[in-house]
DNA sequence: ACAAAAGATTAACTCGGTCAATCTTTTGCC
DNA sequence: GGCAAAAGATTGACCGAGTTAATCTTTTGT
């Protein structure tokens, strides 16, 4: 029950994500081959994958693990669903969530840097927001609408996440930008059906 | 300036890209190698990446032959944006353009229904979508605005193409499918801003 | 006809990802 | 507490996509 395999797991997993990210940062996504971190966290190269599916996902893991967030809201919510997402993405903003770019921590910046700037990693994201689109349309009902809403509403989503991240990269402290990031938040959910 | 070479060349791209298609077909993306490809059309590897930069490519240079439509649709209309796109996606219904789902031909069905069914595929699809929407971001301005509408405008396109193309691939003719798919469509475009 | 350039070919290579077989560890049972 | 069996981890060998450099063929302009 108390799971020294689990542990032992756990830190294989850790060390190779660790190591991962590392050696990302220090050298470019394309110039580590999945070789070099198996190395550098002591296990083989199946193992690796045995861990994480893609090379992909040994950064992007920690994103994933926040996957069907949006659908998850609008179940638990009590309130319209757009309403309720909206005042999510507002609460991560006061939260300074790295998820909605508002965060100024130099390894969170430098994180999403290597994010948005590999394509193979862009990319991968990408699909991660496309499971968490078919989750909400899902959970907002299957037709025309629900499909609707759901694409618009994981469109406004990355667009303002992007943007926050983009200006708080280029030097603005998160607290400076907040006031903006609110003012396009609610003009951007304001935009959406059913507001 | 005739380009015998010009012809040779074409042919060469012509032959990789059907022998792939009917290959990909026939067994399925992943079943089959790009060695079986370049073997079917008499070249070796390497020169079938100097027409193809991918695998995928093989199968979607010709819906990437469309990339920046929608860029390039908003820059020479002379009405809103929004409405020109709107008349567009309308125009594609009417004249059964495979690119809005609405086409009963087996072989576009099969074609369609291999893109979209294999991962790889859809994924590079996604790609190109993303092209189109910077393209469009930046022909609507790049304000947030200018985001928010090309990544909403790309969005309902994606659903309302998708939708076409599963209903018509589920048997239904496509001329019994358009009235539903002009009203749906502009049930979609009317939700967006500007309209 | 010929020189120069463009393109194709070959072989060898890198890297991401998988598989089958082997070995280690945990656990359920006596 | 020890032990068999199953669960899981490890390894080396392997496959396919994509690249590179050197060589060879073909087209084209003169």
């Amino acid at each position: 029950m108390t799971g020294l395999r689990e542990r032992k797991k756990q830190q294989t997993h850790d060390a190779l994500s660790e190591a991962a990210i590392a050696l990302f940062l220090a050298r470019g996504f394309d110039e580590v081959s999945v070789t070099d971190i198996a190395e550098a966290a002591n296990v083989s190269k199946p193992t690796l994958f045995k861990y994480f599916p893609t090379k992909q996902d040994l950064v992007l893991h920690r994103i994933a693990d926040h996957r069907h967030e949006s659908a998850r809201v609008v179940a638990a919510a009590a309130v319209p669903p757009v309403r309720a997402l909206r005042e999510h993405f507002l609460a991560g903003l006061v939260a300074r969530d790295p998820i909605t770019g508002l965060n100024d921590h130099p390894q969170v910046l430098a994180y999403y840097r290597l994010v948005f700037t590999t394509p193979a990693l862009a990319t991968r994201l990408h699909q991660f927001m496309d499971d968490d689109e078919r989750a909400l349309a899902a959970a907002l009902g299957g037709d025309l609408a629900g499909e609707l809403l759901a694409a618009q509403v994981v469109s406004v989503q990355r667009v303002l996440s992007r943007r926050n991240w983009a200006v708080v990269d280029a030097g603005q402290p998160a607290d400076d930008r907040y006031l903006d990031a609110v003012t396009e938040a609610e003009t951007a959910f304001d935009g959406l059906p059913l507001g």
